[in-house]
DNA sequence: ATGGTTGCTTAGCAA
C-alpha cells in the first residue's frame, strides 16, 4: 500500500480455479499483481500432497487446505496465518466431497465453498446440492452468530437475480438459475449473509463464470454465481467490488474469474 | 443440437 494514510483495508477474493495444478502460473501472476490478503479458492482437484505449498509460501502466503484427488477441494490462502481450521461440516458421512474449508484470520472467519453444481435438475447431484446448502446454513446457525464477523466466499453455483445472467429466460430451467436453487440460496442467506457485490453494483450485468463450450466467453453468455457473502457487520464495511473479467481471457483459463471485494476494517 | 469444451486420468466422469 502506498501514499500517508493509515486506513486498513482487506481484500478479499474468491476463484474458482478448475485445477490449481493447471493454473499454478495463473495464480501466482494474480496474487503478485493484487495483493490480496485473503484468498479463496476452490476446485483445485488437488490432494494435500498434491499442492503447491512451496510456491505459495514463497509468494508470501499461508495457507489452509481441504484437499481431494480428480474433484472438488478448497483452500485460503492468507498474508496473517490462519487460525482454527475446519474442514467440512463435522455432522456427517457426507463429507466425503471436499467442499467447505473455514478458517479465522485477522479477526474475520472465512469460509471456502464450493456448492454443489447439482447434475440435472431432479437427480440426485440436484437434490445433494439442495441438501447441501440447508446443511450449510444448519451448520452456520450452530456455530456462528449472524452479528460476527463471517464471510462466506465460493463458487455457488446458483445465480441470484435476472440482472446477474447473461439470458435469464435460456437458463431458468436449468441447476445454476432454477427457482429451487434460487429459493435455497435464498433461504441460506436469510440466516444472515449479504450478497455485497450485487449491493456495491445494483446494475447487474457482471458476470463470474462462462461456459467452457459455444463460445460462450465471447459471447458473453456469463453467470455470476460466484459470491462473497457476508454478515452485516463486515459487509457495511465493503468499499468495492469487482471481478477481474481479464482472467477469464488468453490461454488456458478457468471457465471462472475471480471476484475481489475490499473491506475497510478501520 | 441429450450437442459443445476442459481437466483428471487414461475412457469416462464431472462440470
Amino acid at each position: 500500500m502506498t501514499g500517508t494514510t493509515q486506513e486498513v483495508a482487506l481484500k478479499v477474493v474468491t476463484w474458482n480455479v478448475n485445477s490449481v495444478r493447471t493454473r499454478l502460473d495463473r495464480l501466482l501472476a494474480f496474487l503478485e499483481r493484487e495483493d490480496a490478503d485473503i484468498v479463496c479458492l476452490q476446485e483445485l482437484k488437488a490432494s494435500e500432497d498434491r499442492f503447491p505449498s512451496e510456491a505459495i509460501e514463497a509468494a508470501g502466503y499461508h495457507f489452509a487446505i481441504n484437499g481431494q484427488k480428480t474433484y472438488n477441494g478448497v483452500a485460503v490462502l492468507s498474508k496473517s496465518e490462519p487460525r482454527e481450521i475446519s474442514c467440512g461440516m463435522d455432522d456427517s458421512d457426507w463429507d466425503d466431497q471436499a467442499r467447505l474449508l473455514g478458517v479465522t484470520v485477522d479477526g474475520v472467519r472465512v469460509y471456502s465453498a464450493y456448492f454443489p453444481n447439482g447434475g440435472s435438475i431432479g437427480s440426485d447431484k440436484w437434490e445433494f446440492k439442495l441438501g447441501w446448502i440447508r446443511r450449510l446454513k444448519q451448520y452456520l446457525a450452530d456455530h456462528h452468530d449472524p452479528g460476527d464477523k463471517l464471510l462466506v466466499c465460493g463458487d455457488s453455483n446458483v445465480a441470484i437475480a435476472d440482472s446477474d445472467v447473461a439470458n435469464p429466460k435460456r437458463w431458468a430451467d436449468t441447476v445454476l438459475f432454477a427457482e429451487a436453487a434460487r429459493a435455497a440460496l435464498k433461504d441460506l442467506m436469510d440466516w444472515g449473509l449479504i450478497d455485497v457485490f450485487g449491493k456495491l453494483n445494483p446494475d447487474g450485468g457482471i458476470y463470474s463464470w462462462w461456459d467452457y463450450r459455444q463460445l460462450a466467453f465471447p459471447k458473453g453468455d456469463g453467470l455470476r454465481i460466484d459470491h462473497i457473502l457476508a454478515t452485516e457487520p463486515m459487509a457495511q464495511l465493503a468499499s468495492e467490488a469487482r471481478v477481474d473479467r481479464d482472467e477469464r481471457k488468453g490461454k488456458q483459463p478457468s471457465d471462472h474469474a475471480p471476484v475481489i471485494v475490499t473491506f475497510d476494517l478501520s
